[in-house]
DNA sequence: AATACGGGGCA
DNA sequence: TGCCCAGTATT
């Protein structure tokens, strides 16, 4: 067993994860669709409570929706929970209750992409798969590339099968792990934490700060140091935007079996008037068509 | 290739 | 405020 400077360190640094001590397929299914674009301090509460309501894919997938949406709150990107009993569903009725082992019939459940098929398929199964999040990207660009900055920015693909090849056989699980762990901990997007890398010594991005320490800039040096986003655009803002609006609308049906839509306006907006009504049925019908709600007429409630 | 999709934590 | 976070589906 080939122990490599990144593997000995998560061996020694790596935070204790309730989603670490499994194999269970539905289990890591759960924690990975969480974890999408949610931090692992967010989600660590909500994964064990899931799991004490849902120990299982079948109980999962025979609940009523509106109960696991109503356990996702607080997760955010509530469509998320929609899928993840679709895909409960899925693996029950047409996988014969058992998961599909290989990354393109897991990517084709619902809610399942790229990432999320690799990472089942490595954490549960622990196949050698490569795979990336957006920990494991920045690590494999700086370490394999160079500077955030540098141009041409390499594409996914490229970055996947750099980081495939670099895959120690056999240990394809914590290998990925510890550069998701890595990516958390040391080589964070903002102030790395280069002096405690392990794999500093051969990291392109390390070698290249050495070599220029931030210099190249205040000489002028010419097209030395192109700088990618330059043109960043804003974030759109999110309070009273049409995502806060969805988000209110669910928080509102998990308090209420039904609502009609007369009374949910009132709860979005204290001036809610009747020529809204367009607005609040076209958001409504939205959050239907992501299987999120059900509108019957005038009144809302959530999936059963 | 762009957008929409939640929400909370933090400088 | 603006940026970031174990992404996916749709256009």
């Amino acid at each position: 067993m080939i122990r490599t400077p990144l593997l000995a360190w998560f061996a020694a640094h790596a935070r204790d994860l309730p989603w670490r001590h499994t194999r269970d397929p539905y289990r890591i299914l759960v924690s990975e669709i969480m974890l999408q674009q949610t931090q692992v301090d967010r989600v660590i509460p909500k994964y064990l409570a899931f799991l004490t309501i849902f120990p299982s894919l079948e109980s999962l997938a025979a609940a009523p929706t509106s109960e696991v949406i109503r356990l996702w709150a607080g997760l955010g990107y509530n469509r998320r929970a929609v899928n993840l009993q679709r895909a409960a569903r899925a693996v029950r009725d047409l996988h014969d209750g058992e998961f599909p082992r290989t990354v393109a019939a897991l990517q084709a459940l619902p809610g399942i992409g790229p990432y999320t098929a690799g990472a089942v398929a490595c954490f549960a199964f622990e196949q050698d798969v490569a795979f990336m999040d957006t920990n494991i990207r920045r690590v494999l660009r700086r370490a394999l590339v160079g500077p955030d900055d540098i141009l041409p920015a390499p594409s996914d693909r490229e970055l996947l099968a750099l980081g495939a090849a670099r895959i120690p056989p056999g240990q394809g699980w914590a290998w990925n792990q510890a550069l998701m762990e890595l990516g958390a901990l040391i080589c964070a997007a903002a102030a790395p934490a280069c002096r405690r890398c392990p794999i500093s010594a051969g990291c392109a991005a390390y070698a290249a700060q050495i070599a220029a320490p931030s210099e190249a800039i205040a000489l002028g040096a010419p097209d030395a140091r192109p700088t990618r986003r330059v043109a960043e655009r804003r974030e759109t803002p999110y309070l009273g935007s049409r995502r806060w609006h969805r988000g209110k609308i669910i928080d509102a049906l998990r308090e209420h079996t039904a609502l009609p839509l007369a009374r949910l306006g009132p709860l979005l907006k204290p001036d809610y008037a009747d020529t809204d009504t367009e607005w609040l049925r076209d958001l409504v019908d939205s959050l239907a068509r992501d299987g999120l709600a059900i509108r019957e007429d005038d009144e809302v409630r959530l999936p059963s």
